[in-house]
DNA sequence: TGCTAATATTTGCGTACTCAATAGTTGAGC
DNA sequence: GCTCAACTATTGAGTACGCAAATATTAGCA
C-alpha cells in the first residue's frame, strides 16, 4: 500500500487522464479564439501550415491526412472549405489521375499569415507562462513518441 | 540560421504540435478499441469512472462537466446514451429541484468493470510500452499544469 | 489484352460535440 | 411576498469528424 495519491490508479492512468483533460481544455480554448479572429479551426489552420511548408505549396491528399493525422475523408470535407473560401486549390496530376493535389492559393497564403500571427502568440504564450524552456523540451520530445504509426504485426 | 530543425518554429509551437497529433492517434485507437469492444466512447468510460469513485456513486451534472471538461449539454447527450443503456439512473435533488443527480446502477458498475479490464490495460501497454517510469511521472506532472481552470480577469 | 488487387478520393450515414437560446428553480433585496 | 439576477439543465441548430461503402484509376500478372 503505497500512499502516493497519483498513484492510486497508476501513474500510466494517471498521465493519460492529464493529456485527455489539457487536450480538451487547450484546444477548445485555441479553437474558439481562432474561430473568432481568423473563422479557422486548428485543423484547418495545421493543413494550411503544411501546405505553405510543403514544395510548391502542393500536397497530395493521402499525404495531407497523415501529416495531420485526420482521416481521408476529413481532409476531403476539411478541404472543401478552404477551397469555397479560396484558401486552397486543387490540382490534378497529370501522371496519376487518382489524385488531386491541394494547393494554396496567395490569399491562402496570406490568410496563414495573418492568422499565424495571432495563433503562434497564443500558443507561445499559454506554453511559456505554464513552462521552463527546457520543460518544453521535455514534453515535446515526450509527445513524440506517442503517435506511432501503426507498427509490424496483424 | 540555427540549425536545430525542431527549433525552426520555436519549442513552444513543436511541443503543441506533438501534442496535437499525439492526442489524434491515441484517441483513435483507443475509442475504436473501446467502442469495439464495450460499445463506450472514452468519455462514457470516463463518466462512468468519475461516478463510480463519487459518494453514493452520485454526481451533479455540472459537476460532471467540469470534471470530464465537456460543456453541459455535451454531458446531457452523454448520459442520455448511459441512461437509455441502463448504465445511469437520474435521481433528483430534494432540497434543489434544478439540480438532477446521474447515479451509477449496478449494472453500470458492472460494466465499467468489464471495461476497465480491457481498457486500463490498454493505456498501461501503451504508455509503459513507450515510456519509463520516471517518464511517465515527468509527463503527467507537465501534462497536469495545463488544463488551467479560466483564471483570473476579464 | 483482360482480370484482379491495390490505391486515391469522395460520399452516405451516423455520432459527439459546441454555442446560443430556453425553461424551470432558487435566493437576495426591497 | 414579489422581482430580478444567478444557477442547473435541456433543447435547437450547426459543425467536425469517423467508418464503411462506392467510384475511379493504376499496376501486376496470366
Amino acid at each position: 500500500m503505497s500512499s502516493q495519491v497519483t498513484d492510486l490508479r497508476g501513474i500510466e492512468l494517471e498521465a493519460w487522464i492529464n493529456f485527455l483533460r489539457a487536450h480538451a481544455a487547450v484546444t477548445r480554448q485555441f479553437n474558439a479564439e481562432l474561430l473568432a479572429t481568423h473563422g479557422l479551426t486548428i485543423n484547418d489552420f495545421d493543413v494550411l501550415a503544411q501546405l505553405s511548408r510543403a514544395p510548391e505549396n502542393a500536397l497530395k491528399r493521402v499525404d495531407l491526412a497523415e501529416s495531420v493525422l485526420l482521416t481521408p475523408s476529413g481532409i476531403t470535407r476539411l478541404l472543401k472549405g478552404l477551397e469555397e473560401a479560396g484558401w486552397v486549390r486543387n490540382r490534378p496530376c497529370a501522371e496519376d489521375a487518382r489524385v488531386t493535389y491541394a494547393v494554396l492559393t496567395p490569399a491562402g497564403k496570406r490568410k496563414l499569415g495573418e492568422a499565424r500571427k495571432t495563433h503562434v502568440a497564443s500558443v507561445r504564450a499559454l506554453f511559456s507562462e505554464r513552462f521552463e524552456q527546457d520543460e518544453l523540451e521535455t514534453l515535446a520530445s515526450l509527445l513524440e513518441r506517442l503517435p506511432l504509426r501503426d507498427s509490424s504485426c496483424d
